[in-house]
DNA sequence: CCTACCGATCGGTAGG
DNA sequence: CCTACCGATCGGTAGG
């Protein structure tokens, strides 16, 4: 029963998913209103109401969109045997690379994840912590191994995955240096604050 | 003509602009209501109208009064002879010593001054353009004199001043670190950074 | 400083 | 996918 049909909604969905990260990313998740968002859509506000469930709903997809994808990678990293000043380079590129291409979503998630709705805050804020303790322990690792210099790995952790977020205005710059040259010097200067 | 009850209303409406500050930062300009901040402030909604034109002039209130504290401090520190490597450390103490003593303040300037209306908004957006080139020519200058790494000063600014905003996790994480180590720590991996 | 209230806009639903 | 519309809530004003 509508075992065809149904599935073509999938990228109708997505598209409206993808337009709402850009107005949530421009306006923010509270200012922006779904007659905004039905308009670039180009259907009428009712409408949208036939592929998501509410303005709630868009949200969270997006912020669990993005932390699926984390998640995924951290998953990877550390099962990879290696040397940890090398894993958190790798991490850091993945964010980067996250940042620059895939801006809007991780924008969105970075952001506006507060006004996500229960279940889905306490679920996000769970995973969120949990990321960071893993991200934290991966340097405590280093440093233990003496590859990283002594330093609180929490506070490593918080400044590097907000000086990440930054480039939010790397974006918003006229004069953009070219993305890879970017990436270089963040990890140059992030990495280089790690190293002994 | 009222030259002397005027003064009153200073201190009456400074309560209420700290108050819109913790509200502002905890749920975002937008979700924030004039019915709750009245209830904080133990007045009805009407009431706050009598001190203040309106819930826009409460946000560049606190915009503008962040702004010109580190304007000020850029000022000073300009003025000064010395070490560029120097210079830019006490840039960031003072960053960092804002973000934990003036936390709601900062916060709201940082994550919400996209909601100033104008002409207050591009007033605002220049003063951070032009405070983040002051910022960048002093490590620029730093790196001439051989002070300071080859880097792009540019995305060094984005990423110093990025990674400090992250200290708002640190108000929200439970085992928290002390303040000054926490400075210590972020000035260890932000300098260190920086260095040949 | 309060009561009473306005016009606008919001997210979302009914029904076709 | 649209027209028509609802109840709730918003920022703000009038008048005392």
């Amino acid at each position: 029963m509508g075992r065809i049909k149904t599935d073509n909604n999938g990228s109708r969905k997505d598209v409206i998913v993808e337009k709402a990260a850009i107005l949530f990313k421009e306006k923010g998740f509270k200012a922006a209103s779904m007659r905004e968002l039905a308009e670039v859509v180009g259907v009428e506000a009712a409408s949208l109401y036939n592929h998501i469930k509410s303005k709630n709903e868009l949200l969270h997809e997006i912020c669990f969109n993005v932390a699926n994808r984390f998640n995924h990678k951290l998953d990877e990293l550390e099962a990879e045997e290696g040397n940890s000043l090398q894993k958190v380079e790798d991490l850091l590129r993945f964010h980067i690379d996250g940042m620059v291409h895939h801006f809007e979503e991780v924008f969105v998630c970075d952001r506006e994840w507060k006004h996500l709705s229960e279940p889905y805050l306490s679920n996000f804020q769970n995973q969120r912590r949990s990321y960071r303790k893993r991200f934290a322990a991966i340097i405590e690792d280093g440093i233990k191994k003496k590859e990283i210099k002594k330093i609180d790995a929490t506070t490593a952790v918080l400044i590097m995955l907000h000086a990440i977020s930054g480039i939010e205005s790397w974006h918003r710059s006229k004069q953009k240096i070219d993305g890879k040259e970017l990436e270089e010097n963040m990890i140059a200067i992030l990495v280089g604050g790690l190293k002994k």
